[in-house]
DNA sequence: TTGACATATTGACGTGTGTCGATATATAGT
DNA sequence: ACTATATATCGACACACGTCAATATGTCAA
């Protein structure tokens, strides 16, 4: 996992990754159940390699159960990465009511 | 100029371009100034892509005053964008204290 | 109008990346 | 041990994209 602010761009800059991301969004789901619900677009091998894309970037989080392993999202680190987005490229905004990103646990 | 999230993380993700986009927050800048803030890592013509990727993205604004174009950072669209990333993909810290997204003008 | 300057566009090249089929690895059940 | 299931990895391919040199476009000054 890597801090820097490109490999989070490149790694939500992908139609496919998004989907993932809905996916896992508030949820644990197994890399099968997301290539269910990407119904067809694109099969197992591909899901895997974008959940370990997303997993350098730290934006979710596993857990192994048995012989499937469950991925969900990282908000709080969305969250963080977005606020350091803002707090170099939108400082006059950055100011004002943005979450504190020491607050994000 | 397009409103989704995948142009708005594509524009992002690259080093050149946060780099530009660094030279143009809070500042105007005609091309060549930036040109030459970048000291000499690419030259003009890659340059005026990338402006154009991200004036198409809506990132910046461009502005003409004789024979230079002068540029600068569109940061509520960047609060924005960033803010539609937490909603989307953090809405457990979306509800919270982010900025009301129609108050970003 | 001609020449100089600033920026945009074009065409080409190399690299990065998304995708897949095939295969490897790991785990559970019998 | 053997089989079935779940996921990861590998090799290959096509396409997207960053970069540059060369050229075009546009604007000002003389």
């Amino acid at each position: 996992m890597d801090a820097n602010l490109i490999t989070f761009a490149k790694a939500v800059a992908d139609e496919t990754r998004q989907q993932i991301m809905t996916c896992l969004c508030c949820e644990w789901c197994s890399v099968g159940d997301v290539v269910d619900q990407l119904g067809g677009k694109v099969n197992q091998p591909t899901v895997s390699h974008h959940l370990k894309t997303l997993q350098e970037a730290g934006l979710v989080e596993v857990r192994q159960e048995g012989r499937q392993r469950f991925y969900t999202l990282n908000q709080s680190r969305i969250t963080m990465c977005c606020g350091m987005l803002v707090q170099q490229f939108a400082p006059e905004y950055a100011a004002s009511n943005i979450i504190p990103l020491d607050q994000v646990t």
